[in-house]
DNA sequence: AAACTGCGTTGACAGCTGTCAACCCTCCTC
DNA sequence: GAGGAGGGTTGACAGCTGTCAACGCAGTTT
């Protein structure tokens, strides 16, 4: 595996973003290796764990064997719901991870925080929906890169500069089945953006982006906000 | 239009809905009529609402028009969810719905409701983005029959034979943006699933499940549970 | 009764994306 | 250094599904 941006940290002291609690991490804090799968749907579980570092997915599998990503975690997220004690989606590790988990007096205190991850992810997916029903194998590609962009760029102080560079994580089968395309067609997209100059990739997996504007253009937005107030109903 | 099941209600008084509370509903109960944006995304919202009858869908939409509908709500489920005061969601009724909005005293109390209703959702939007992403047309559409079955059917006594038949809610362009496919395409998976006799329906709406087995069996089963448990990672 | 509208169905055709295959490259093992 | 495995790229081709168009039907209006 070509050394990815945890491999020299891992060795040495916490890698980058040693974030959220840099000294004296919590006992519950554990390093996890590269294609790890810590919960399986529909498996049983009783904890909530937060990512602290790296780029875990959560998928679902059809019965022969076509997987669909369902939502990219970086750093902050929370992942492990369950209904009935059972996980609603598969987790794994797409690099070295971080992780964290969340006890019970945690959860108690942060109820709310709780109820707004949910929301937050209720937002995600639902916009993901909108991508893999509507939107075409350019714009999915488009997207991907955008949102990837944001969550795994290392956010430099002034926002912009560094949102250009950033590692990705997710391998072209990865993408494929987080957008619903096939390897062939997630490469080809990726190939033609490149002849274009909207991005740029010496290896597979450094991408940066030449023209974040030409490309979120590419990716057909969703509509972010209403101009207009809603029209609650009482 | 079409009878639906509320025709009977509405013929007595104007049709669409102007009837905003009929009898002794409880005071924050509410009639609606069809076809009637309740919430739009972005929208500013301080409530929740619990459907009591009827059909809603939440949708979202593309600047150019292309429509994702996200989820269909029957009795019992929640909507109104937002994130920083903002609609999460277009939410709309396709049929005449009795809707309830919640107060804070409520909201606090069924706070662990409310987060259930939550991650319910999120698992029925992650089989969603599997059957968008990861299934085909046929597929797609007998999984759509199979769910709506599910929520419209007046659950009979026994279980089974009540499901045959329900009232589809939704016109073909609504499955189709519910399901990321063409109105051409519902249409024709329709039709040749009522050839191969596996549907019936005389009226557009009115459907009836002849063979719920094969039906099943086409719409590519997503693996319900897991026999392992998970591992979780602590 | 005629016309109109919305919705649904059906056919012909096109094209986007999937399928199949070959090949390259890097990394790892032996 | 040879060989193998995994991941990525590219080309040829096919087919599923979208596009475009015509038509039917029911309900409503004029």
């Amino acid at each position: 595996m070509p050394e990815t941006q945890f491999a020299v940290a891992s060795a040495a002291a916490p890698p980058l973003a040693s974030l959220t609690r840099p000294a004296r991490l919590p006992a519950r804090s554990r390093v996890v290796g590269e294609n790890f799968t810590l919960l399986f749907e529909g498996g049983r579980n009783r904890s909530l764990f937060r990512v602290l570092d790296g780029c875990i997915v959560l998928s679902q599998l059809l019965d022969d064997g076509r997987r669909q990503i369902t939502d990219v975690l970086g750093p902050g997220r929370l992942f492990g719901f369950t209904i009935d004690g059972r996980n609603i989606a598969t987790a794994e590790t797409l690099s070295i991870a971080r992780i964290e988990a969340l006890g019970d007096a945690e959860l108690l205190a942060n109820n709310s925080a709780i109820a707004g991850e949910l929301k937050t992810t209720l937002h995600r997916l639902q916009a993901h929906a909108t991508l893999l029903g509507r939107k075409t194998a350019s714009e999915k590609v488009a997207s991907a890169l955008v949102e990837l962009s944001r969550i795994f760029s290392h956010s430099g102080r002034n926002g912009n500069p560094a949102r250009l560079s950033f590692h990705l994580h997710l391998t072209r089968a990865d993408l494929a089945d987080w957008l619903g395309l096939t390897v062939e067609t997630v490469s080809r997209c990726l190939n033609r953006f490149k002849r274009e100059g909207l991005i740029d990739f010496s290896h597979p997996k450094t991408m940066r982006l030449l023209d974040p504007e030409r490309l979120e253009a590419a990716a057909g937005f969703t509509r972010q906000r209403l101009a207009g107030s809603g029209r609650p109903p009482s």
